[in-house]
DNA sequence: ATAATATACTAACATAAAGTAAGTTGTTAA
DNA sequence: TTAACAACTTACTTTATGTTAGTATATTAT
C-alpha cells in the first residue's frame, strides 16, 4: 500500500530539515566552510554526538561535502554543495520571521 | 551557565520548525483553514496522536488558533495566525528548493 | 621520555520524543 | 440498539536524542 503524499520532494525536504541542529547547522555553514569544532563551538547546546550524526546525513544527501586536509594535524572542513547554498534564500526568510514575529 | 546562543530568535524558530511534521502542517494550513480529519488525511502517514501535540505547540506559540464551531456535531476548525501566515516565504522558498534540487 | 593538550570523532548507556493500536466522548443515523 | 463519525486520549513500544566517557593520531611542554 503506498502512501498518498501532498508532494513527495516537500516532504523529503522536511524529512531532513525537519530533524533536529540540521537547519542551524546549515545556517551556519552559510557563512563558510567549517571545522568540527567550529561548529560545536557556534552551537554549543548541541552534542558532538549530534553534529557527527547529521554531518553524515547532510553528506548523503549531498548538501554538504567534507574536504580532508592532509595536514598535521590533519584538518577537516565541511562546506555546502550548490544544493546546500541552494538553501539560502530558505533560511533568509526564516530569518526574517524569527525577526519579525 | 548561560548558553551562549548564534541567535535566539533563529533558533527559538528551529526549536519548533525543526520537530517532525510541524512544517508539513503549516504548510497544509496554509491553503486555508482545516479539520482535524482534514489534516490526517492529508497527511497519511502522520498519526493522530502526533498531530494532536502539534496542534497544541502550534496554538501556544501562536501560530494557529483552534475555533470551536458549535454546531452538531461540533465542527473544529484550525487557522493560520498572521503570524503563521507570516511562515508562506519560508514555504515558498522551501517549495522552491525542492523542486529544483 | 612522559605527560598534557588538541582535533575529530565513536561507544555505551539513559532519557525524551515519536510510532502504534486501541479506547473515549458525544452526537446522529439506521 | 447498534453502528458510525469526529476529535481526540491513553497505554505501550520503538526510535531519536542527550550525556558522559573514551579512542586514535599528532604536537607541545616539562
Amino acid at each position: 500500500m503506498e502512501d498518498y503524499q501532498l508532494c513527495p520532494k516537500f516532504e523529503n525536504a522536511f524529512e531532513l530539515l525537519g530533524k533536529r541542529w540540521t537547519g542551524l547547522i546549515v545556517h551556519v555553514l552559510l557563512s563558510g566552510p567549517k571545522r568540527f569544532k567550529d561548529i560545536s563551538v557556534l552551537i554549543p547546546s548541541m552534542s558532538d554526538r549530534m553534529l557527527s550524526e547529521r554531518f553524515k546525513e547532510l553528506e548523503a544527501a549531498e548538501i554538504i561535502i567534507r574536504h580532508v586536509y592532509p595536514e598535521t594535524p590533519v584538518r577537516i572542513e565541511y562546506e555546502l554543495t550548490p544544493r546546500g547554498k541552494g538553501l539560502k534564500p530558505v533560511m533568509d526568510e526564516l530569518q526574517k520571521w524569527a525577526d519579525s514575529h
